[in-house]
DNA sequence: TTCACGTGTCATTTTTTACTTACACGTGAA
DNA sequence: TTCACGTGTAAGTAAAAAATGACACGTGAA
């Protein structure tokens, strides 16, 4: 066993998290140095708001946390570090974790037909 | 180096690919047999022209294959078989990835201001 | 010829994601 | 008070992905 397993589920949500190029890049700056929203916004080039909705869905990924902590001077800043995720993925352990997906309910009836 | 490296963009594709609980089941069907499309779909409970679209965004990254083969009654069947990937995604993988990324080109300018 | 079973694609709709703009709130310093 | 900098979110739009249905084509057997 090497991951000991996500499920069907969680694997899909992790990989959709990661299939994304400014997340892909926000995990990438945050696998060194832990960083604040704004801060990251601005080496990222992108806005806030945007970088918030991505923040978000690597948070509930699992694959970053995130934690509010008031500066020196005052200041809320959040700040966030990646999680010590680590996925092996190959056909047969995405065999096993398929057998944990309930997402998809194809209805277990017959297959929708077509021509007939 | 531990993957040998897809690129950051081919990397996308590949999790993109992944990042569903159809195609996860369809390589998950893959794993053991090869099978032909319209039996996969019954297997599935999917439509083909839906199964036709999922398994070429799965080929299109490189996970799986499929041949056209003439079956003894003549009949052109297409069977698939998944590829031997293997991922290791790891905070540090992600990072090394990332920096041959080309897609989210972000200007390169000056974040994009807001309140100012 | 018609049926069953295989292949494929095009057109369309529905649903998600991605993204921008604009706003609201809080605090220390000028 | 106003400014700079931090937080967050709601609303609306643009773009991409997912899914369906209707086609067309080929072949062996009834």
């Amino acid at each position: 066993m090497s991951v000991g397993g996500p499920t069907g589920d969680d694997l899909v949500e992790m990989l959709a998290a990661l299939a994304n190029p400014i997340r892909l890049r926000i995990v990438a700056a945050l696998a060194g140095r832990r960083d604040y929203v704004s801060q990251l916004a601005r080496e990222l080039g992108v806005s806030r708001p945007l970088l918030h909705m991505h923040l978000r869905r690597l948070e509930a990924a699992g694959l970053i946390t995130g934690r509010l902590e008031l500066s020196d001077d005052g200041k809320a800043m959040k700040y966030y570090e990646v999680t010590d995720f680590d996925l092996h993925l190959t056909a047969s352990a995405v065999a096993e974790a398929a057998q944990t997906l309930t997402r998809p309910d194809p209805g277990k009836g017959p297959a929708p037909k077509e021509s007939t």
